[in-house]
DNA sequence: CCCTACCTTTGACTACAGTCAAAGAAATAT
DNA sequence: ATATTTCTTTGACTGTAGTCAAAGGTAGGG
């Protein structure tokens, strides 16, 4: 990997502590106002209603310490808490109208504080300033993402596929059977390979490749979830399986996409894919692409 | 002032969660390591030395609660307390070498974790990032400073033409004279003006305005602190200027620069000023300059 | 049916962050 | 010379955040 240029680095930090210090903090004194910053966070954060085992999880709270809080803030009647239907060890909690109104309260003061701010702005240079947020949060969720090796069979594995198949079944005018789907055992050890791309733990995405016929390589179930998709994802997980690719001696990689799948198919193109004749008999399949890969480095 | 779009205060907001849970929290909890935030604060604070009194307002602390921690950080051998030369009152922290030490550990710590994040990106992806973050951070630094109409003999707009004057006498290859500044009470009342901008409570730059001839307003001394340069400042600094010449019911403005300040002679270009014949005896004066004003609002 | 894993609750703490008021010492203004 | 202001220190607090361990109830696998 390149080194990371000091320029980058100083630019990040002198962001992060003008921000955190300057926007951030206050921000949370606004939030807060006359309750405890991690009450006002936790009463956001059940919105429309979320178990605690969830709350616990996405604001990586104690568990003792959250049962606390949300007890607090059912004795303050803002919050109600209920036994999970399913399985009774779970409790939810969901906003009383009293804690909805608290929640637009939050907002409108935070809405205040952003209007505040940007109003020292011109129209101008406020449509900058979006744009230059939008693309450092598009690029800082990026590199918060992990690609990893796991095995086919791997729960996340499987998971991934679950959500894929879902996914392209409604897009696909005709349905998607599952036993389309790749095989564990192909996409496992020397001649396959199983990507899954988390973002803060969760698997946002996966790309799974096979051995096609000596030498060549097949990359399949290149998807990102619905929530992770515009940031580069899709791009990354190609970049990284083709190294597996080359890594387990492939020379050449190929895929299809179906008709409908543009985008992929503009994607693939910009990452240096052609168009070839059908090589398979996918009946999902409508365009098919090959990519020469270059010789691995030879490790000693 | 035009109303602020929803879609710039969603992101905005957007941003801010994002940014200060992930980064902003992770960051801290790396800064501080075996040390209460507060000290590990403090610690980078002191950089180079500085007084009590500027920690204080700097980091916007109980003056209690600071002495303590430096009192705790001394006893700890990372700092050295010492009284003020001038003024006994004041106390002057410096770092000792265990000191230095520690915030080159902080520091480190924080740029590996910064590295950390980056290496998840392309090296394009990361000049985007490095840019975006740039623009941001300045569109965010202007839109914190608050322009502020004063008295000409303020201490704060002497302030601000004290380090104006001794600004360009360094710049000026025949040095300048500060007889030449306006008189206070030219730049008060119904036909002068003294704006200062303020970024966190410090001035940051001014311009002034006075009586030139009858329908005929001239600005005079607009400055930005070299801090603050290159946000913009001085083209709102003008543009607020305008306002209130307008508001005074002068026609027209000018001015004069000097020969060797181009960039402000481009800046006064790009807003709307033309070039015209010498129109006083200003030794300092090389070019000049004027512009029309719109007819102010009628304020029933 | 039993065992294990999971989710929550409760009790008992700790440490950090921060506030307030009183008082002492030195500088500055009048 | 006196009054006022400024800066710091000290004592006495408070509230929030967060941790750890024990215990009880439930779900799911074998």
């Amino acid at each position: 990997m390149e080194p990371v240029s000091t320029e980058h680095v100083t630019t990040l930090r002198r962001f992060n502590r003008y921000f955190t210090r300057r926007i951030g903090a206050l921000d949370d004194h606004y939030l807060g106002q006359d309750r405890p910053l991690g009450e006002a966070r936790l009463l956001y954060e059940i919105g429309d209603g979320a178990s605690l085992r969830e709350l616990r999880s996405r604001l990586g709270l104690d568990a003792g310490y959250l049962s606390r809080m949300a007890k607090a803030l059912e004795a303050q009647g803002l919050v109600r808490i209920t036994v999970h239907p399913q399985d009774t060890r779970l409790r939810l909690a969901e906003l009383t109208p009293a804690g909805r109104v608290e929640v637009k309260e939050q907002n409108r003061r935070a809405n205040r504080l952003a209007e505040g701010l940007l109003s020292g702005l011109t129209p101008a240079q406020r449509g900058q300033l979006t744009e230059s947020l939008g693309t450092a949060q598009r690029l800082l969720r990026l590199a918060a993402i992990t690609v990893e090796l796991v095995d086919g069979a791997a729960p996340d594995a499987r998971a991934c596929l679950d959500v894929y198949a879902a996914d392209i079944d409604a897009r696909f005018p005709e349905g998607y059977d599952r036993a389309a789907l790749v095989q564990p055992h192909e996409v496992s050890g020397d001649t396959g390979a199983f990507l899954v791309a988390y973002e803060e733990g969760r698997p946002v995405g996966c790309a799974a490749l096979r051995r096609l016929e000596p030498g060549v390589g097949e990359i399949r179930h290149v998807w990102v979830h619905p929530a992770a998709r515009r940031l580069g994802l899709a791009r990354r997980l190609l970049a990284e399986l083709e190294r597996q690719a080359a890594e387990r001696g492939y020379g050449v990689v190929r895929l299809d996409t179906h008709a409908t799948l543009t985008e992929a198919q503009a994607m693939y193109r910009a990452c240096g894919y052609t168009g070839i004749p059908r090589y398979n008999d996918d009946v999902y399949g409508g365009y098919w692409f090959e990519k020469s890969l270059p010789k691995p480095p030879l490790i000693p």
